[in-house]
RNA sequence: GCGAGCGUAGCUCAGUCUGGUAGAGCGCCACCUUGCCAAGGUGGCUGUCGUGGGUUCGAAUCCCAUCGCUCGCUCCA
């Protein structure tokens, strides 16, 4: 098999990271500390860029998504509404003699690995360890005293923070369902086993949307139909392109998101070819989930997710409206319109079937039925006078694992001929131009001509205030072509004695500009430089 | 957390079995040379041998503990 390249390949790569100062192991020397890792200046940059990128794409450049930037400490009721309190926390069980692990609530419902039959711990071999309680959110006290009254977490995901605000947010931006709410930042799980590099980490950092939109019946209401996911797939692979009809039920806002979300992916250099898309089979879901499809990358390692983008219908906008008791409903007066010019039978029907998703859902989340059917009536009576719990789509990326991908993507090795024409073996990360942390080398031909070199930092200063620049004089030219496609940067600026001025006049004012992939050379005007370089890193 | 393997210079590794007080290549820095793809010359820096403890006259080497990394169970942004 391969798997020794592949291995050999990821060590590459890790090496690679820390030699040139894109990741290394946090606290390192202090022995380091297991699942926690540090962006060196490269890795810096790149994960900047990275964010930058998703940050433009899904708020500077729409209309319907507003930013938010929420702490990391929440209140601990938060975690209770959206499940991760009990989620988080199993009490598990280990068998010193298979090696097995089980969830102490499920004994009864397992298996004893090495006897089918009996359940663990009733096999005369088994040794069990006492139940011991994973909470994977990380605990923290609020002000000075350790007490049980100040125990809160740091958040295990950004997302919950979008809900908390919700009602706010869509005032203060005055924007209407459908729109969405975008959030970058930290993120903290203490993850049993951290693997795979930065991949399973400790702390990390997420890119959220949760995108707000109509419920179907108000759809169904307003439009008289809702479209199909079917209806774009015929449309494919416009989707992403079409303005969003008012037509669009969930599942089309997912189609649209999953299909957003791989176009974003491509325009940061991660080819669909190394994507997966993995949509969860019904039974995989979450019980609150309508849908959910991974976007995974084929890592060294194995094809491993990205993103998930979940259709999690109003799941959690409802349970932190039951959990605080304030309202998180929309009022939406073209539903209320709508609904004064549908005949009886439409209202029936469509009234009927919000009842019967409130009463659901209430009912799952152990409301007794005598309280929740009226709850859900009312639910519903408020549904036909405009209001309503939006749904929600949410795309939810990591950002380390973003990182780690496109440094996958972009190490490659290639021959290049040495200065005798010798090929040999080159590292060069093909990141693309968007996302390089570097985006430009400014090399004097020698560093001994102080001509050149002045040349050489007027040209590191015009380009400075646009664009990340690299300047490097040690070495011989060879040499730090080859460092700076280690580095990962697209372009080199070389400044010789044409530039100068000593070859003719038609040469003065001009220099090679190197491409990093080909490591074709042009002579390009010292003025024309910014105007090139600034298009393809935009 | 459990099981297995690993940890020596910035990187890749030798030395560990058979204790005798640490090496190679690459890289890095300085100078000289140098006209476009890891050039040449000269000189230079680098290690608490992951950490702590033990055995020993003496520990990178043997023992114990601990931390970290990799793989499997687990998990999924």
């Amino acid at each position: 098999m391969a798997e020794p390249k592949t291995n050999d390949r990821m060590d590459k790569i890790v090496s690679l990271c820390k030699r040139r100062g894109f990741i290394f192991q946090s606290s390192e020397i202090y022995g380091g500390i297991n699942g926690f890792w540090d962006y060196g200046p490269l890795g810096a940059e790149l994960k900047r860029n990275v964010k930058d990128y998703w940050w433009r794409a899904m708020t500077r450049e729409r209309e319907d998504i507003a930013g938010l930037d929420a702490t990391i400490v929440m209140h601990p009721r938060i975690w209770e509404a959206s499940g991760h309190t009990s989620t988080f926390s199993d009490p598990m069980v280990d068998c010193k003699t298979c090696q097995g692990r089980f969830r102490a609530d499920q004994l009864a419902e397992s298996q004893c690995p090495r006897k089918p039959s009996k359940k663990p711990g009733d096999h005369a071999e088994c040794q069990l360890t006492e139940a011991r309680k994973f909470n994977l959110m990380f605990k923290t006290y609020v002000g000075p005293v350790e007490d049980a009254e100040n125990t809160a977490y740091l958040r295990p995901e950004t997302a919950q923070a979008i809900f908390a605000q919700f009602k706010t947010v869509l005032e203060v931006s005055r924007q209407k369902v459908p729109f969405g709410i975008a959030q970058i930042g930290k993120a903290f799980r203490n993850e049993i086993n951290p693997r795979n590099f930065t991949f399973r980490s400790r702390e990390f950092e997420q890119m959220e949307l949760e995108f707000f939109i109509r419920p179907d019946e108000a759809i169904e209401a307003i439009c008289g139909r809702v479209a199909t996911a079917a209806e774009l797939a015929d449309r494919q692979p416009a989707t992403a392109d079409l303005p969003p009809s008012p037509t669009w039920g969930w599942e089309a806002w997912h189609k649209y998101w999953v299909e957003a979300r791989l176009r974003f992916y491509e325009a940061i250099g991660l080819p669909r070819a190394t994507l997966e898309e993995y949509w969860q089979k019904p039974e995989e879901l979450a019980h609150y989930a309508k849908a959910c499809v991974d976007i995974l990358f084929r890592f060294p390692f194995g094809a491993q997710e990205l993103e998930g983008i979940a259709a999690r219908g109003d799941f959690d906008l409802s349970q932190h409206q039951r959990f605080s008791g304030k309202s998180l409903t929309v009022f939406d007066d073209e539903l209320k319109a709508a609904w004064a010019k549908l005949d009886q039978a439409k209202r029936a029907e469509l009234s009927g079937r919000y009842f019967e998703a409130r009463r659901r859902y209430l009912v799952q989340m152990g409301e007794p039925v005598e309280r929740a059917e009226p709850q859900a009536r009312k639910d519903a009576d408020n549904f036909a006078q405009g209001s309503y719990v939006p749904h929600v789509i949410e795309p939810s990326a990591g950002v380390d694992r973003l990182v780690l991908a496109l440094i996958c993507n972009a190490y490659s090795e290639d021959q290049a001929p040495d200065e005798k024409g010798k090929m040999e073996t080159r590292v060069v990360l093909r990141f693309h131009p968007r996302i390089a942390p570097i985006k430009v080398a400014v090399l004097p031909l020698l560093k001994n001509r102080p001509e050149l070199v002045a040349k050489a930092r007027e040209i590191h200063a015009l380009l400075r205030p646009h664009m990340t620049v690299f300047y490097d004089e040690a070495g011989a030219i060879g040499r730090r072509y080859r460092r700076q496609d280690e580095a990962g940067t697209p372009f080199g600026v070389t400044v010789d004695f044409e530039t100068l001025g000593e070859k003719g006049p038609e040469l003065q004012g001009t220099v090679t500009l190197r491409e990093r992939d080909s490591m074709k050379q042009e002579r390009v005007k010292i003025e024309e430089l910014l105007p090139r370089l600034a298009e393809r890193i935009r």
